[in-house]
DNA sequence: AATGTGTGCAACCGCCCTACC
DNA sequence: GGGTAGGGCGGTTGCACACAT
């Protein structure tokens, strides 16, 4: 049996609200308030709308100092870096952009920032198209590729480049596959040698998504089932790490984690890398960074914690570790997450942990890391 | 002028989370 | 602890308008 309607369906106006009941909703709330019941207002004041309807309608138009259109070209590069970092959380984007609705912001990415930023590629692709090249890339079928993109766009543009997307048909500046996943794939996959480029990945592995997908639900039982002390949001792993770093160098090695007792070894295994493993005959994209994060024994990656590489691109680099809960309440104070869930992790040379819809880590390093 | 197509956006739907009983 | 109601959220729909054919 479905959960009970919030309000009698059929008696509730639909569709666009009137002047008239756009004043009596404002002018009932801005007396009164909203007496923290949204699905007893309508009656209150006698209006035959939804509840959520009434709270919607508050929150998106008549409540003070929101702001329609007009995007400044700051809320855009707001919004892009706050997308390709967490996604489609437009709530707390919205957070983010004083007047801004997250419906507003969410229907603004949708119709217009998201094709003016992907434009270039379009056009990029028709080139190609005449040109008859062959290393187009692969239509966006996930949000993690997405964001991919447009992080390399970012890039690309950061770097002055004419054509940012151009720095994908540059494997230097692609992740390396650790030497011993690497190992794996070429005995696994009777390989010669293995080019890792995220070209290459998507062709060689035309599920490439699946992989992410794979992978987010091998980190979420790892995460899970890894130790009875474990809320679950990675808080144990992330403390282990952050003493682990504290008696190490942040930017010459790794740290691995036992995947039996959850402990942090100490045989390291240096460098920044995007592995690429098999699990249960599933291949798993997994990776990590120099920052905080390795490989367990089994070559699953854990990803934990990385400085921000927003905090360059919002407010200036930031080398400290700041760590934001869960729900990113702290999202003011720094642009770190401990929670192995949430795959929000980026650190200052330039790793960034990707997300794909359903909440998975991709992490790229994409420095011709030295190590 | 009529019709088709594209675009922008307000509003709705349905799911999830949480507080409360 | 379990059930329920309300709030919050992201995804989607549908309408109005603009522009093209």
């Amino acid at each position: 049996m479905g959960r009970a309607p919030c309000c009698d369906k059929a008696n509730v106006k639909k569709g666009p609200w009137s002047p008239e009941e756009d004043t009596k909703l404002k002018a009932y709330i801005e007396k009164y308030g909203t007496g923290g019941n949204w699905i007893a207002l309508p009656q209150k004041i006698g209006l035959k709308r939804c509840g959520k309807s009434c709270r919607l309608r508050w929150l998106n138009y008549l409540r003070p100092n929101i702001k329609h259109g007009g995007f400044t070209e700051e809320e855009d590069n707001t919004i892009l870096s706050l997308y390709i970092s967490i996604g489609s959380r437009w709530s707390i984007i919205a957070a983010q952009l004083p007047g801004r609705t997250d419906n507003d912001i969410k229907n603004y990415w949708n119709t217009r920032l998201k094709k003016k930023l992907l434009g270039r590629r379009k056009q990029h692709q028709q080139q190609n198209c005449v040109n008859g090249s062959k290393d187009e890339l692969p239509s966006l079928s996930s949000s993690a590729l997405e964001r991919l993109q447009l992080h390399m766009q970012l890039q690309g543009q950061q770097q002055g480049l004419q054509n940012p997307l151009s720095l994908f048909n540059n494997p230097t500046i692609w992740p390396k596959l650790h030497p011993l996943i690497q190992e794996k794939l070429i005995q696994n996959n009777n390989l010669q040698s293995i080019d890792n480029s995220p070209q290459m990945m998507i062709q060689q592995y035309p599920n490439f998504v699946d992989f992410i997908h794979h992978s987010s639900s091998v980190l979420d039982n790892n995460n899970n089932n890894s130790n009875s002390n474990n809320n679950g949001t990675g808080m144990l792993i992330k403390e282990q790490v952050d003493q682990e770093l504290e008696n190490s160098s942040l930017n010459d090695r790794s740290t691995s984690i036992d995947d039996d007792d959850n402990k942090i070894n100490n045989d390291t295994i240096v460098g920044n890398y995007v592995g690429l493993t098999n699990n249960n005959s599933n291949n798993n994209i997994i990776g990590v960074s120099k920052a905080s994060g390795g490989y367990d024994s089994t070559g699953m990656q854990r990803v934990l914690s990385f400085q921000a590489e927003l905090n360059e691109l919002l407010g200036g680099a930031n080398n400290d570790h700041k760590v934001i809960n869960h729900d990113f309440e702290g999202i003011n104070n720094g642009w770190w997450s401990n929670d192995l869930n949430s795959n929000t992790c980026w650190d200052a040379n330039s790793s960034v942990v990707l997300q794909s819809e359903d909440d998975t880590t991709m992490l790229y390093d994409h420095q011709d890391y030295v190590a």
